[in-house]
Formats: C-alpha cells, structure tokens, sequence
DNA sequence: CTCGAATGGCAGACCAAGTTCATTTTTAAA
DNA sequence: TTTAAAAATGAACTTGGTCTGCCATTCGAG
C-alpha cells in the first residue's frame, strides 16, 4: 500500500503503449499506401499482435484511422455558452476563434495526410459522418427544451451540415495546395458566411454574398467580413487585410 | 426478321424477371427477420440463383434492401422550376404539394415495413445516408452558378439535411403509430417550419414558431400553415382543420 | 514470498460479404 | 442447325470481424 500509483500500473502502461503502437502503425500504413490497400492482418503483423487483439483495442478497421477524429462538441459549446448569448452566437465566436488560430505545423501536416487518407476512401467518409450524427443529435437534444423536438432537429441538423461542410471545403483548399495562410484568411471568411447563413436565412443569400453585411448580430471583434471574391478561383491578393 | 421486339426480347424479360424474384425474396426475407439476421447466402437460396448471380444484379447487400430508395430529385426541381420562381419556393412547392398528397394504403404499407427495416440496422442507415449525398452534391453544382461553390456548397448542405430530418421525423411518427392522417397533417406543418427555417434563418426561428408566418413568399394555395403546438406530442384534436 | 485470481495476449477456427474465374447453359441470329 | 454472345453457375479465395480455449503476466492478499 506504499505506492500505489506510479505511473497507475504496469498493467495500464502497456496496454496504452499497445494501442498507441497499433495505432501509429496504422497510420503510417494507411498514409503510405492508403485505407483500403492495407489489411487488418497487415497491421497486426506489422505492430506484433494477434488480429483478435486488435480488435480488442479498436472495433473496426475503420476506428483505426478514425482516432481522434472527434469533431467539436457542439452541444457543449452551447450549453456552456455564457448567459445572454444565443446558441448561434456561441457557435459562431468558437469557429471564428479557431478560424483566427493557427496550427504548429508538424501537427497540420499529420492531420493533413489524415484527412487525405479519409477522402481517399468512401467508407473511411461514411464512418467519418456517423461520427458527426450523434454530435448533431446531441446538439439537438439541447436545442429541444427551447424550440422543441421538431425545430431543434432541424435547427440542429442545418447547423451540422453547415460545420462539415465548412471542413470539408477548407480542407479541400489546403489539400489543393493551398498555403496554410491563404485557406486559413479564407475559411475565417467562410465562417461568416455560413453563419449568416443559417441566422439569415437562405433568402437573404444576397446580402451576405453581396457583402452588405449590417448583420453579425453579435460582433467580439470588429472582424470585418471581407466581402468574398469566392467566384475566382485565386483571390486577388487586395484581400491581405 | 418477322417479329423483333415483341416485348423487347425474351433475354431482358428473363432477367428482369430474375431481379424482381431476387428483389422480392429479399425484402421479404428482410421485414420478416431484419436486414442483420438475413444472409445473402439464404436470400440466393430462396431466390434459386447463385451467390455471383446475385452479386451481378446487386452490387451490395445493401442496395437489396434500398431498392428504389433514391429520395427526391432535389437538382431536377431546381433546375425544373418555373422562370421567375426562388429555387426554395419551387422546393417548398414540391413538398408541399407531397404532404398533401395521400398515398395508397397498400403502397404505405410497403413503405413503412422497408423504413422499419432501414431504421433497425445502422449499415442501412449509412448506406441512405450517403445516398443522399450525391442529391446533395448535385443541388450544389445547379446553385453553384448564381452563389459561387462555397455558398451553394452550404445551401445545398442546409437544404439536404432539413429535408431529411423532415422525413426522418416523419417517418418516425408513422411508425410509432399515428395514422396516416394525423401524420401528413403534422407533416404539412413542418414542411412550412422547415422552409420558414431555411430561407428566413435560426435567428427568426421565434417567428415561425410562434406563427407570425407573414413570410411564405410563395402561396399558391392559401396554405394556412397552422400554429404548430409541437411541443405537446399528443396534438389537441381542435387543429382538424 | 507465494498463491490464486484477473487480465492481456495469442493462435486458430469460424462466419459473412464480396470477388474471381473457368465452365456450362441459354438465347439470338445466321 | 450451327454458332457466338450473354447469362448463370459453383467453387475457391480474400477480407473484416467474432469466438473459443489456452498460456503468460500482473496483481493483491495473506
């Protein structure tokens, strides 16, 4: 009863060293030669395990290139959203926020051949987007009390799909080649799109596009909503704010 | 030379015939034990073909079961719509049009069991899922033109995961057992909110929640849109209309 | 320190979905 | 009737995933 935790056992710390060895196998493979190319027995050869504990550490092949892949747990911005903030401005001042941040550049990369090795492989999509489904029924869960159930569905729903989207074309642009800065300028403007989008509404598309932009109901920083070029393929560089 | 196509050939009647057996057994292979409790093994069996026959006509397990199940042309009512008409209104028309409208007995009979089926097994799900995706993906490439790929790339994403809500809430009330009455009346309703939704945004949700509807740019029909009580699950039979 | 119980890992058999391919059957047309 | 294309077949094979029984390690208590 000396020391009781260490390092919480020996027991733990293989076991983690096991999965993380698994895991990193994984996506070396899997970024070498891409999802489907490989196989489960691959890469339990290649991590020295047995397939069936494998599959104790990860369910499906899938799992494997999915680890991490969360996503932004939108409920829980809006529930912990400070009082006096809709749900919309919530959402709206975290994508900006991360918009605004830039990433270590190692950690781009490594995510970056992630998503690529996720576009490459329609069942590596699908399973992506499930994951998403749950965060969108969470959110709508929340959004129920105020609007009920129908309305917090949809609400949820359109919110949802505007987010993915939203990655997706963003890591689309850097997949294309984009520089970092180039699609990080341009996905801060896409944020304000889209959320003046589901505030607005799709018929008031035109202002939003159109740059009129009175809107932004709720503005931390001036964050003046360059108007989009977004027809052109490659913005003039007057946009360098 | 004498008699050339007396109904196109006894070769493609064969196999359509051979499809419709397969597709047949199938789904009532599938309402009777669920999609997940049903092999393809058995369903060639009962079917009288081979395995690799089966395969040729369907390419997935999958696909036996989604027969037919190709949702709306969503790219096709945009493209379609009247001149001088809002892609949205043309939508809402569509829908519109589709809650009023009653389905046989028969066919919702049918209907019903196949989205039973679908619901139960989570493989299914997916497969809809991204069914709709390519809808999605085409309403974005017609819309593309007049908002530019980010915009439209977002509509088309709001406009695709409401409408599947839509249904999906639909559906669910059906198979919990409302009639098929109380149903599209519910069904009218939210058609009106989801549209309110999408072309007046989340902000102004209050307003189309609490009926001040004044919006509805487009009513062919008078269209009341009633009050949606939505939050009570027993709606008080006084909305008869 | 030792003993027994968990626990982790393992090999291999097994299952179902889907593919491949050589072979046979059926149909269309000369 | 003959012949070539198309359709169907069955059997072997691949792959993801499960299950079972066994061995080795770790853990905790005496």
């Amino acid at each position: 009863m000396v020391i009781v935790n260490r390092v919480a056992g020996l027991r733990e710390r293989k076991k983690e060293q096991t999965r993380q060895r698994i895991a990193a196998v994984a996506s070396r493979m899997f970024a070498e030669r891409g999802f489907d190319a490989v196989t489960v027995n691959e890469i339990a050869e290649a991590a020295e395990v047995a397939k069936a504990t494998l599959f104790d550490y990860f369910p499906t092949k899938e799992s494997l290139a999915l680890q991490g892949v969360g996503g932004d747990d939108l409920a829980g911005i809006v529930a912990r959203r400070p009082a006096g903030q809709t749900f919309l401005e919530a959402l709206r001042a975290h994508y900006r926020a991360f918009a605004a941040g830039q990433m270590p550049e190692a950690d781009l990369d490594k995510l970056l051949t992630r998503v690529r090795v996720i576009q490459d492989s329609p069942a590596l999509q699908n399973a992506a987007s499930s994951l998403l489904y749950q965060q969108r029924q969470a959110l709508a869960q929340i959004l129920t009390d105020e609007y009920g159930p129908t309305a917090a569905a949809l609400m949820a729903a359109q919110i949802a799909a505007s987010l993915l989207t939203l990655q997706e074309t963003h890591f689309k642009r850097l997949l294309d080649g984009a520089s970092a800065q180039e699609a990080g300028r341009v996905l801060a403007q896409d944020v304000e799109l889209s959320f003046d989008l589901l505030e607005h509404g799709l018929n008031h598309a035109e202002r939003a596009l159109t740059c009129a932009h009175e809107a932004s109901t709720t503005t931390p920083e001036p964050s003046p909503t360059i108007c989009s070029p977004e027809r052109s393929s490659t913005p003039s560089k007057s946009g360098t704010r």
